[in-house]
DNA sequence: CTAACGTGCAACCCTGGAGTTGCACACTAT
DNA sequence: ATAGTGTGCAACTCCAGGGTTGCACGTTAG
């Protein structure tokens, strides 16, 4: 799980994967040259890229003929998610509790004086 | 818009920067000693850290005394989940897409066949 | 005032990773 | 068979950044 949160996090932490991402959720699938067509870097830097979010699970790379075929999967994204989540919830039930100690703290002064 | 997804991503691609995220959801707030004695890097790693979290806007520190207090401020994450939702939905539709042509395609087999 | 504590700043290693080039291999087409 | 093309692997450079130590400053407690 942590491990999982943490090749996300990592994956998405560059400008060149990133675009990578976004380009196969919009057309499905594409080609290592491809890609690299379409960035200001070479094809093996590509390739290595690919291989990192291979690693990560966030897609899967199908060698047809002498092309590999590389397609999205979307569902690592979801650790990624879970976590920024979970820490909202804890924050937010802080931020409540906090309302409501100092909701208390109001009326026991106001009671007071 | 994209600078801020890249700062976050980056941000929460490193465990000690996701550690001190984490802990200053649940306990409100926290100084760069407290930190760093839960965390088996010095204190001045961590007052790296929390530099290039507040730089991400995800935290914020004030100074009270000679303490510097940090409070987690969450708002930055929703550029995170906002880039992910994004792709996530660009895919769905894709997939839409791809089932609804299949469905033609299957019909206009039948229809034909 | 002095000692102790928490910070911030600066200089310094050192590893990881992003990028490159070069080469070898596999598949396709002619 | 041969040329062309897409990949993969390996070696190499380069630098951002995570970690450290050392020191100076401001604040608080005795």
């Amino acid at each position: 799980m942590g491990d999982r949160v943490e090749a996300v996090f990592s994956a998405l932490a560059d400008p060149s994967r990133r675009f990578v991402v976004e380009r196969l959720a919009a057309s499905g699938s594409a080609t290592p040259t491809e890609l690299a067509g379409e960035l200001p870097v070479s094809r093996q830097a590509v390739a290595k890229h690919l291989a990192s979010l291979e690693a990560a699970g966030l897609v899967h790379g199908t060698r047809i003929g002498r092309n590999t075929v590389y397609r999205l999967d979307p569902a690592p994204l979801s650790a990624a998610t879970e976590w920024i989540a979970r820490v909202g919830a804890e924050w937010d039930q802080r931020l409540a509790a906090l309302a409501a100690h100092l909701g208390r703290e109001a009326d026991r002064t106001t009671g007071e004086g």
